[in-house]
DNA sequence: CGCGGCTAGTTGAGGTTGTCAACCATCGAC
DNA sequence: GTCGATGGTTGACAACCTCAACTAGCCGCG
């Protein structure tokens, strides 16, 4: 009765409720997109670069699951937002480096602000279930 | 030291591990889509109506988050691959109803089998684990 | 009754996303 | 140097999404 194979429900219901979770978010993801002139996909590209140093398109493109092409025309409009700035890599002239500036650097702060806040449904737990509830993902992500 | 207010680490590193799960979960639900023909904002549309009785297209556009005049367009593609039906409303002709159809129905289900399957780092949890992670989730959004 | 306000859904314009194929410049190996 | 492979851009095309304008139908109020 204890064996995990007959008893996949749990799992299941848990994952279910991970799904809602995260539907509830997107309206606030859609929000702080638009209070920031950026398009919902020009705002995951940037979310996705290092502000510390700078990435290769190709990875970005790698990150996002997308096609290069499609990678082009959403940091020109991030460029055009004066928030990354393409520069050549040195050691090979073919790659175009994505550099996050100032400005681009605290919009993305922002951004982070509103994505990794906590929803209210898992603020309002109590701090073990809060602990636990970290521990078990850290072991299923580890 | 123990007060939640003082320690939102956890939750915080919770929500997190949460987001990285989601996006690992993105390829497979392109693909799905792909599989079956239709891209995924239709997919989505198909998988918020109710398979067991009509809704109104009012109420779809609600829960998808996004205006009227967008759901028309899905429910063209939807209806064009035969998976939904619109209808009339007896008691407001104003009101299209959709109706999933046999077909619709099918494939319906087997969105639900790809979205709602469990990934991997979930799935190799240990069984207590697994119920523990149901209940915490239970709470929350309970 | 008839009028005015409201709601459900459609249409059209305009900008953005995303993929594919073709292309250029460059690198690396031979 | 030449050849094949790679990073990025461009153009074509289909789809998404929002907004404003519109039609059709509901409802209340005089």
């Amino acid at each position: 009765m204890t064996s995990s194979v007959k008893h996949p429900a749990a799992v299941q219901e848990a994952w279910s409720l991970v799904g809602k979770l995260f539907w509830q978010m997107r309206p606030r993801m859609l929000g702080v997109a638009g209070e920031l002139g950026l398009t919902p996909p020009q705002m995951f590209a940037l979310r996705a670069l290092d502000p510390e140093q700078p990435v290769p398109m190709r990875e970005l493109a790698a990150q996002l699951h997308c096609d290069s092409s499609n990678v082009t025309g959403l940091v020109d409009g991030l460029e055009a937002h004066g928030l990354v700035e393409r520069r050549s890599a040195e050691h090979d002239r073919r790659v175009r480096m994505l550099v996050v500036t100032e400005r681009g650097a605290q919009v993305r702060r922002r951004i982070d602000e509103v994505v990794e806040a906590v929803p209210p449904a898992l603020a309002s737990l109590s701090a073990e279930d809060q602990r636990t509830l970290r521990d078990i993902l850290r072991r299923a992500l580890g």
